[in-house]
DNA sequence: AAATAATTTTAGCTCTGTCTAATATTACGA
DNA sequence: TCGTAATATTAGACAGAGCTAAAATTATTT
């Protein structure tokens, strides 16, 4: 209460709360984590952890982890809506490919402004997903139930359309757009091996594909109408 | 030679090589001069001019001002060239107002890469001129040479194109606009007087405006055909 | 040519955000 | 449960970029 929050935080303050966000399932985001997902040290990510608490950003508690409060989620949300629409944009007003779009992202969600942000939803359309599926929250921050879940997750026989690919890797997004493993491609899971997690799935050509695990929790999936 | 420069200067660095572009005429820029420009203490510019120097990209003599080499200048026509592509995109595609572009450029213009740079003047039909008249460098640093001149230096009777308004005051820029002195508008002066400076023009529609020096001067007009 | 005004520079701080090395804590495996 | 491995934190540095106050230099004016 009271607190107005008037300045933006800092694009690295973004990062981290962002990144918090996304590696925090429902408790508390590690240090390492955050530390692995930034590529930082994970010293700079306790110091960081202390100045968001410090700013009302977040909760710390050492050892323990940090997680968001209500105005560190906004902010983060605020962030990825923004990133969202930006690669959006990138893909389909200037002919970005959809690999490269993350990273330029990346750097233009912390200079533009909320009015850039809601003129941008407005040309595109008020889009709902981004190129990778990723659902885009609304401008108060809501964001649809998810209703995928990955494809490292499924079983045998089971008949899914790709929703999303999470992954930022160039590399490893070129690769699965050559596969044709991207959202709306309809597979059919042939083996989802214990083993070693490589799961087998059948795309609507016939063809078949062995994922490794790393690549099977990758893409998310969501059950054929 | 040799000395290669991979790293992209920081959003600062290029601040400062633009104020000291925009500000040096054909010499060098003054401590006074770029710290006004910038709204930083002289002590940050005179500190940031000894960095300049240390990273090649500027000539630096106490108490004599700073000058940019070939790298420094090629730096600052790169931001240039990306700040009036920006301004021109804010108008024409988000439907921004003549007034707004400046700012929202101003930050954007550090986020945005070569590639993001290059494809959005290919968008933009590579176009020439910003919004406010002002030529966009070629991607080789190339600049149209200059053919206008401040209305403040221009003789009764004369009759002129404005070209280019040289503002970023949002309040003076929406000012004018509202008077119709945007470039593109044909005037024709009535009396440049000495002794405060103030010129009396009439446009196409036979409206007569007065105005005063710093007015006068931020208005650039070429001879009319 | 002095005296005053304006501009510059220097010195010393501050804050952000990063790092490495050393130390502490927690988790896990035998 | 005890010892090792994995994670975290602390301590201490450092670079970038800004500031104020004091000192120095240059410019202007009488």
């Amino acid at each position: 209460m009271g607190n107005l929050a008037v300045t933006e935080p800092s694009a690295s303050v973004g990062d981290y709360l962002k990144a918090v966000w996304e590696t925090a399932g429902s408790g508390a985001a590690s240090t390492k984590g955050v530390a692995d997902r930034l590529s930082v040290s994970s010293a700079s990510v306790t110091n960081m952890f202390a100045r968001l608490q410090g700013m009302g950003l977040a909760l710390y508690e050492p050892y323990r982890g940090a997680s968001l409060t209500r105005r560190g989620r906004a902010e983060a949300l605020r962030l990825v809506r923004r990133h969202r629409l930006i690669e959006t944009f990138l893909l389909e007003h200037l002919g970005y490919s959809w690999e490269d779009v993350h990273e330029e992202a990346e750097r233009l969600e912390h200079a533009v402004s909320d009015e850039f942000t809601e003129r941008l939803a407005e040309l595109l359309g008020h889009p709902e997903r981004d190129p990778h599926g990723a659902p885009i929250p609304a401008s108060d921050g809501a964001l649809p139930p998810e209703d995928s879940r990955p494809l490292s997750g499924t079983q045998a026989g089971g008949r899914f359309v790709v929703s999303r690919v999470e992954n930022r890797d160039p590399a490893v997004l070129t690769y699965l757009r050559g596969l044709g493993l991207v959202p709306g491609r309809a597979l059919r899971v042939r083996e989802v091996r214990a083993l070693d997690g490589v799961v087998t799935a059948e795309d609507e050509d016939g063809v078949s594909h062995a994922l490794g695990a790393p690549l099977a929790r990758s893409i998310l999936v969501r059950h054929r109408a």
